[in-house]
DNA sequence: TTTAATTTTGACCACTTGGTTAATCCATTT
DNA sequence: AAATGGATTAACCAAGTGGTCAAAATTAAA
């Protein structure tokens, strides 16, 4: 419990993020991990006992940090064009911060399906909550008719693949100009905002 | 060139195929697909002298199989609306008959950008190409005004993302009903064009 | 049938992998 | 200062990795 304890678990874990999420789960190796944080293997083993291990809390940690707020939104009584509008922009804008967390995830979940359902499941997240607030929009007329189920795959699907294809996008479109990348993926908040409005608006 | 040679390189290609995009290329085995083919691993060796030279060719026939076909469409002279429609359509089709592409090449893609922007510029695909028929429709006052490139990510957003995140979509949303998902993929050639449509019409 | 060439195999190798262990270091307590 | 206990290290290991090679099996050529 000391400082330097935390310190040194907390540095592992900062070391074990950056490889797991740059590479995956089968590309990452302990030694890589420990030369990133600088310290001896067999001390990452010290504080979590093997690579699953490790990987579990990385993959938890990353996994948790893109669902509260957005559940946290979906809740709120804004109106229905305000919530897409939020939803939008926090998902990018953790995206920004976090560029490699669609990749990683997208591959991990391929690789061991049963983990991410359960995690998901942990998070209490109930997609039914969207697809109320969908429905009761339409009965009032404020959008047209649309699955809600649609929607809401469409609204992530926007944003989470320009992350993804980040190396097509950047290297063939961008010719590797990686702020003419970044603008492109900064003006995507108003521009699929505004294209999924247009869409549903009555 | 017998009929046993070339049987033999093309059973190595399609186990080498299922397991590389199963897996990746770094969870991928050589005595996995060796394996897979029901041959001796050197054999995977003789015919292709190393992992590396077996998932180019893996790669490259992964990659060419969804590009001719978007390319041929976007170059034709039917109009937009109906462009969009079959750019829609093909993709999830042959998406549906290689579920794993997606996760795969947004995967690799990762682990070596250059290779794929080579892949890429080796294609003569002209992203601006579509761009223009874009321009133009705007101006003609067909469609409203949008910009060309985010328009086409849109499109291969709302295609590609619901086959990456399959495991999420059939675990947490439809409770591991393999049917129910695929349902809602098949459904979605229609949604997705005219979610799109609707956003884009004058 | 004999010979030559090709394809397939099993044994093997060097290297890397995740993981263990015993010794050492170091801060705190007594 | 001595002892205690956790933190850190270096050396090591067994299993698995991609890859090689020479022998065997099969096919083609003579």
């Amino acid at each position: 419990m000391t400082e330097e304890e935390k310190t040194t678990e907390k540095t592992i874990l900062d070391a074990a993020k950056k490889v797991f999420l740059a590479k995956g789960y089968d590309g990452a190796r302990m030694q890589e991990i420990a030369d990133e944080a600088k310290i001896n293997k067999s001390l990452v083993h010290y504080y979590f006992r093997s690579k699953d291990k490790l990987f579990d809390a990385i993959f938890k940690d990353a996994f948790s940090q893109f669902i509260p707020k957005v559940a946290e939104t979906m809740a709120s009584d804004k109106d229905i064009f305000e919530k897409i509008s939020i939803f939008i922009d926090t998902y990018i804008e953790m995206f920004i911060n976090n560029p490699h967390i669609p990749t990683f995830i997208l591959h991990e979940i391929n690789r061991n399906p049963d983990r991410i359902v359960g995690l998901f499941k942990e998070t209490k997240i109930d997609p039914s909550v969207f697809g109320l607030t969908v429905i009761n929009e339409i009965n009032k007329g404020t959008i047209k008719p649309i699955n809600p189920l649609h929607l809401i795959i469409n609204m992530i699907s926007m944003c989470v693949f320009p992350f993804a294809a980040k190396p097509i996008l950047k290297g063939f479109i961008f010719q590797n100009n990686e702020n003419a990348y970044l603008q492109f993926i900064a003006e995507r908040k108003k521009e699929v905002t505004e294209f999924i409005i247009r869409s549903i608006k009555n």
